[in-house]
DNA sequence: TTCATTTATCGTATTTTTACGATAAATATT
DNA sequence: AATATTTATCGTAAAAATACGATAAATGAA
């Protein structure tokens, strides 16, 4: 008696949904921004910036890394982690659409 | 040993966040189109559209009210809704703003 | 006033998310 | 080979999200 219907919405709606739900999280808000600004990327470092336990910053990368956003490749004992921007740029892009969309038709209403 | 350390996080980073959160169902995704289509919006009528019971769509409803996206007001017996096109605008350009940031540093790294 | 209609809210069950410590896995270093 | 360092994963607990039916609240119609 619960559960997920979310597979009964368009794939476009899921997609969405899904990019917005990986930065549904301060956390991983913030891990974007320091992977942009270090540019570099190693995990140690985020979770010294972060006031969040290390494990729980690794499951926030994995969420990440899940929904497409970044990707990580192992250097030695180390992860190195980058933004993949060109699926940022797609969602961005389709985000700005959905909204462009949405303001066409709008002509005040209650 | 449990529970939101979000506040730990910076107000835009809240933010952003908390209108990703909004964003991060394909239903509520679903009910914005639906709003900005008939641009009128009785709640009756996103039932209708939506595979999901009356009150499941009333509570998707309120999240996004409470997220400030849209405004709700009551007309008889029935609620109109619509869009907030103003708070959609200011956080539409902050996400575009984030990108941006996000994406001048860039140089590829791993 | 009584009845029908519409919508919000309550109660509840289930799943998912968030967080942590502990530990395993992988690789450098000594 | 032994040790230290870094990170992912496991186990787990608590909270939040998702969904529904039932019901209350509000208003319109009879």
């Amino acid at each position: 008696m619960a559960e997920h219907k979310k597979e009964e919405f368009s794939k476009k709606e899921q997609e969405l949904a899904a990019f917005a739900k990986a930065m549904s999280h301060p956390a991983r808000i913030a891990i974007l921004k320091v992977l942009a600004q270090r540019n570099a990327c190693i995990c140690g470092e985020i979770v010294e910036v972060l006031p969040l336990a290390q494990s729980t910053v690794s499951q926030h990368l994995k969420e990440l890394k899940e929904a497409g956003l970044i990707s990580g490749t192992v250097d030695g004992p180390r992860s190195c982690y980058c933004i993949n921007w060109k699926v940022f740029e797609k969602i961005n892009a389709e985000f700005a659409a959905l909204f462009a969309k949405l303001k066409l038709q709008n002509d005040m209403c209650c």
